[in-house]
Order: C-alpha cells, then structure tokens, then sequence
DNA sequence: CTGCAATTGATAATCATTGTCGATAAGACG
DNA sequence: CGTCTTATCGACAATGATTATCAATTGCAG
C-alpha cells in the first residue's frame, strides 16, 4: 500500500552530509550546516534540513527534540536497532543505552489503559566527565 | 545559594489560568489561552505564556515537548511527586503511569558512564479507547 | 492610603523550520 | 557518450511558536 521507497538521489550535497555525520555528536540541522560550511561546503542551509529529515524518517539517524524546541540529529551505528541514549547537555557527546525489557514494558502498560499504537521516548541527559571538570555545568 | 524565590502575585489573570488548568488536558500555550478567551477571559497571550512557564519551573504543571516543537502543559494532582503520563496522541487524554526504580536505575547508568546530574524523560504515547473507535487515528 | 516594583497586554522582534520556484544535475534510456 | 525527465538545489520569503519591549496597571508592603 505505501508507495515504493523511491530511493534518494546521491548528490555532492547528501554525500557531505552523510559523511559529516559519521565524525559527529547530537547536533541541531543549523550546527550542521555551519560545520558544513567551515569544512568548505557550499550546501545550503534548507537542503541539510531536508536531508536530516528524511535520514531520520528512515531511521538512518536519530532525532530527539530538545527542551528548548530545537531537533538534534545524531548518525547512528550502522544498521542498529531501536535504542536510546544519555546525552551531554553540554557538548552533545552521547552514549547509547540498554533499558532492558522497556519496549515490553511500554506495551504493557499501554494495554492495561486501553492505549493502541504505543509508542515511548526515553532520553538520559547529563554532564559528561570532561564538561563537568571544565565547570560549564 | 538560590534567590529566595519571591511569590508570585495572585492577579486576576494568574488566577483564571490556575482554574482553566484544573480541568483540562495536555494543552498548548495558545491552546490554553484560546480556552480562555471563549470563556470571556481578556488575558493576553503572552500573559499566558509567562505564567504557564512559571508554573512549570516550580512544578505545579507539567511541561512536555511536542515533537513538532511545541510546549504542552497540564495541571497534575496537587503536590505529587516527579512522575510520568501515557499520552493519546489525538485527544491529549494522559494517564499518570509509574515506572518502579527509574529513577535510582537512570542515575545509576550515569554513573555507570561518568556523567553527572542526571535528568530524565519518559514519554509514552499511545491513542486511546475513544479515539481508536472514533477512528481519528 | 501611598508608593513602587511586579505584572499585564498589544505589538514588534526572534528563531527554528518550511515553502517557493527558477536553475541544476542525477540517472534512466538509447 | 548525448538526451530527457524530474528529483534535488539554494537563495530567499513565509510561517508559527515563543520572547522581548515598554507604557499603563495594579498587587500589596508599609
Ligand atoms: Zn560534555
Ligand atoms: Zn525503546
Ligand atoms: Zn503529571
Ligand atoms: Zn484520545
């Protein structure tokens, strides 16, 4: 019923992306783009919006919406599995974790109120060693 | 170390939004303050939002992020402690759920990785009894 | 009752994100 | 390889939520 996955084109322009992605942590689409930009990237600012959305509707990176509204990025290990993380609220540096049995858990619950289609989101932030000890808290 | 917080004024306005809040669900700032409005209210909006993040800050209201972005607020059960809802994504509808041991088990993993003050988010969302028959889904 | 700082509200300003649209270039096909 | 079709670009305008301004009010301490 849903139309076949037209595959994305791989243009320069997805290609810097992607490969961006591979070195970095939790970043906003802006952030991004202005590493883009200083690496020499000629890539404009709505086309990294539209290929961050779309690697995140495919999973291919993660998205969490921060406090403040804004949607950071993050590539993740290849071909991994649904997953979570613990997060710097200062520099963005991220760990994944294992939260053993949520997922049956959140199911649970979810049928024990009626709920269908669960769906959950569970983020860990904090203040990694290095920020801690340079006190930006 | 922290500034004696200073109570806030009980004005008119600060008022009505307390009352709107008592009876409702998880709600935009806007969507809170339209409520207002068709109940004859004449607070401004910005009013609205000012009161809702103060309220936030101390806890009496609880404050989601969207993931479109936006803020949403509900009032909780009066002096209740840190806790988590199940959501209907259509109506807004939430149940206040508990997670056994969170808590120590997400301060736990920090430490675990070196991070400190450690916050968390669990968000479950789901579509509830009424809407799934509705089918809104 | 007085006086003044906290609060309000209409409005302008921010800021992240999305839409527009002519120009460009993947990539299918021959 | 050339062509052709059309997804993708990018500069810029538009949107939508939230915040800042600032003069006018008004809790409320004294
Ligand atoms: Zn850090
Ligand atoms: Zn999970
Ligand atoms: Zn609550
Ligand atoms: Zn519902």
């Amino acid at each position: 019923m849903t139309s076949a996955a037209p595959r994305p084109r791989m243009t320069r322009q997805r290609r810097e992306i992607l490969d961006a992605l591979d070195l970095g942590e939790f970043r906003s689409a802006q952030a991004w783009h202005e590493r883009l930009r200083s690496e020499g990237s000629t890539t404009g600012l709505a086309t990294v919006y539209r290929a961050l959305q779309s690697l995140a509707e495919t999973g291919e990176v993660d998205a969490v919406v921060a406090e403040s509204g804004e949607t950071l990025y993050r590539r993740c290990e290849a071909g991994e599995e649904h997953h979570h993380h613990l997060r710097c609220r200062v520099c963005g540096k991220a760990v994944e974790i294992d939260v053993p049995d949520f997922e049956a858990y959140a199911a649970a619950i979810g049928r024990e109120h009626g709920y269908g289609d669960i769906r959950h989101t569970i983020e860990l932030t904090g203040v990694c060693p290095e920020c801690a000890a340079a006190g930006d808290a």
